[in-house]
DNA sequence: GAATGTGAATTTCTTCACAGCG
DNA sequence: CGCTGTGAAGAAATTCACATTC
């Protein structure tokens, strides 16, 4: 299939053609009135937007479970992310291959850092220890961190996080599970404004975004 | 700090005070006027409505390092999650003890479900295994899946599937970043309005919501 | 003829601002 | 007097619909 339409695609992904359409010609005018867009060229314009055909050195801090989970993951390196060094605070596991790469450690991070050119890093330790990781991390310059520790980091300004909560997708579904069970029952009063229970576009599922600790 | 205003809280969620007060409307009236929110009262309220005040046992299949990190995971309990089994495929496994509890094989899936009377199941199996997995889950109950596994997987309608591909959060880190480097060079032309750098609300930070596999 | 790219119309979401209540 | 709850105003996002181009 070398060319395909914006009906087609918006037909595929669940959206309105019209907001397909505006949304690619933020990106330029890629496609070919009465044609279509091509496939292949449209593919690396977005995969170029982004950020998809740079390569991304990231390192790893914390190789438990969820740390060695994250260096066997086969979806990084399909997305231009190399995983250049996993690093843990154990002296027991320095040396110890995990995916097929050595575990270093702690004392080293500031250099790793350094000669891989890393800008992007994962902080997968427990959450005692991840703040203090993050401040290492970003004096060494890393700029952007993806945290899975359940703690909120504080970092300066120019600094990115991103705090993945595993518990929150779970979450999600106990939500929309509830309203099955309920929807049967009641019908009592006003209904909230709380929509698509189908996961679509944004990963939150349309749920109230406040919620307590 | 028995009581707190909707102008507080607001202001710690970064949002407007008006959006705050309209959304908990909805949920009903329980604030005082000209005293603010009850915290105790609201907390109570707000996990009501989302779940967390009832028990959801859950499944997870697929004990490889990421589903021994997810049984290990603590933020699970206290959210109303109560992991009820572990099940793999491999019969070496079973017995072995996870996050103190043993292993299950997957040929008691369909009783396991049945006899905790679980509705919400983990997949954390490589790939291949994941849609087969899911279908089992779904014959023998469960109308929740949360699929961490990278494949999409077909469901009959009834069933909510949630997928978590743990490189996207990356993927919007590394978005940023390229942002960033290119901020001082450019300025040639519209700029897409791709907007809040800061991760706020959602869990996409306003990244566009295509993209190429 | 077919499908893009985009102004204009429409719908949805957010904020303002204030009446009403404790 | 202070702060909630909410109609009305305003802003933003989405969809319509069509002139334009291949």
């Amino acid at each position: 299939m070398p060319t395909v339409s914006s009906e087609e695609l918006a037909a595929a992904a669940g959206v309105n053609s019209a907001k397909l359409r505006k949304d690619f010609s933020y990106l330029g005018s890629y496609g070919t009135r009465g044609v279509g867009y091509d496939v292949e060229y449209l593919v690396y314009q977005i995969s170029r937007e982004l950020g998809l055909t740079q390569d991304w050195p990231v390192v790893i801090v914390g190789i438990g479970n969820l740390g060695a989970a994250l260096a066997n993951y086969g979806g990084f390196a399909s997305r231009g992310f190399r995983v250049a060094a996993l690093i843990d605070a154990d002296p027991a596991m320095a040396g110890t291959p995990v995916a097929g790469m050595p575990v270093q450690h702690t004392d080293d991070l500031e250099k790793i850092i350094s000669d891989n050119g890393v800008s992007i890093g994962v902080i997968s330790t427990p959450a005692g220890a991840a703040q203090q990781v993050c401040e290492r991390l970003v004096a060494a310059g890393v700029t952007s961190i993806l945290n899975f520790a359940p703690t909120v980091l504080s970092v300066p300004d120019g600094v990115d996080v991103r705090k993945v909560d595993l518990s929150i997708e779970l979450q999600i579904l106990a939500f929309h599970e509830q309203r099955k069970a309920g929807e049967e029952a009641s019908d009592d009063g006003v209904v909230p404004p709380v929509a698509a229970k189908q996961q679509r576009k944004g990963p939150d599922g349309d749920v109230p975004a406040v919620m307590p600790a």
